[in-house]
RNA sequence: GCGUCGAUGGUAGAGUGGUCAAAUACGACACGCUGUAAACGUGUUGCCUUCGGGCUUCGGGGGUUCGAAUCCCUCUCGACGCA
């Protein structure tokens, strides 16, 4: 079974950075698992890395939305298994590399999303009802699935609507047994250490313009709604704010991430990382 | 110096005699996650508890009252107004 790399782990632990040296160690190209670079004109308040910084590595699935459309993770897991087949097929070896556990999750564990595309007419009907009536819905629709859903939480009550009118019920999930074998090396910090990380990076997102992005980005016709859906840095930005937002973030990348328990974890802060990952 | 208003839990901010350990929001902590995932949702958030309850809280002190975060007096601090 043919290998394939995984980066993980905390925003600003420097996946980025091990995902390019460990590519041109072993003959690699990387495939982002970022759910906001995928968008275009996010630069930096995504923290995608820089041409400069590439060093000549391919990235891929940066860039490859528009940001006034919605990206999914359905969406994200073909084109990375495309992407993954594309350079294994060169006889490269692919790095995933990204902070998104969700999109990581999709594509590592093999689980099968039912293909029922979003219907954002049916969306915006379902929105006007409440938690209640939409769980009564679902009900009717599908018992099981009714069973087990959070019936307080309103865009999963909706989608799995939006599934059982397609399909007459939510399928049980399923996950196929994966194609490839993923190597999980997950990143991680002192919490102490991961804040001086973060404000040092933010700091240098505003003195790299991301007032001015986020200026351009309003020009673009952006709506104030879809801007904040896309983060908190392109809202309302202070300096102060965009640091313990992105903290918070942190600690949600973490606690989605704990729960697998094939990631082999390793402090970023000690080089030594490097080395035992570069030997796998 | 005089006058007015204000001082509430980590923060903002409701409450203005009993139903107040004190709304709500944020933060913090914990947790979940079937095509928005930096999204979305849930729980806890004074202390102790044998989970029945018990104890100490609303700037400090004193008082009125069966009963005070709420009323009165006084002190401290802050805002504004007049000098």
């Amino acid at each position: 079974m043919k290998k394939v790399i995984v980066i993980l782990g905390q925003t600003a632990t420097g996946k980025s950075a091990l995902a390019i040296k460990l590519a041109k160690k072993i003959n690699g190209e990387i495939i982002s698992a970022d759910s906001r670079q995928v968008y275009k004109g996010l630069d930096i308040g995504t923290g995608k890395v820089t041409k400069k910084e590439m060093k000549g590595i391919p990235h891929h699935l940066i860039d490859v939305a528009n940001p006034k459309r919605k990206f999914t993770v359905a969406e994200y897991k073909e084109l990375a298994e495309n992407k993954i087949e594309e350079i294994i097929s060169k006889g490269k070896t692919p790095i995933i590399c990204g902070g998104t556990g969700f999109y990581i999750d999709a594509i590592t564990k093999g689980v099968i999303f039912p293909e029922v595309p979003p219907n954002q007419k049916l969306r915006k009907i379902l929105n006007k009802k409440s938690t209640f009536q939409l769980f009564k819905i679902l009900e009717k629709l599908d018992k099981r699935r009714a069973k087990n859903i959070d019936p307080q939480n309103k865009v999963r009550l909706i989608r799995a609507i939006e599934i059982a009118k397609v399909l007459g019920r939510v399928p049980k999930i399923t996950a196929v047994s994966p194609l490839y074998k993923f190597i999980k090396i997950g990143l991680y910090l002192p919490s102490d250490k991961l804040k001086n990380k973060v404000e040092k990076r933010v700091k240098k997102m505003f003195q790299d313009g991301l007032l001015k992005e986020i200026k351009k980005l309003k020009q673009t016709r952006l709506s104030k709604n879809r801007l904040s859906e896309l983060g908190f840095e392109y809202n309302d930005p202070t300096y102060e704010k965009v640091v313990s937002g992105t903290l918070q973030y942190a600690k949600r990348q973490m606690q989605w991430f704990k729960r697998d328990k094939k990631i082999q974890w390793f402090d970023a802060s000690k080089k030594r990382a490097i080395v035992i990952t570069e030997s796998r």
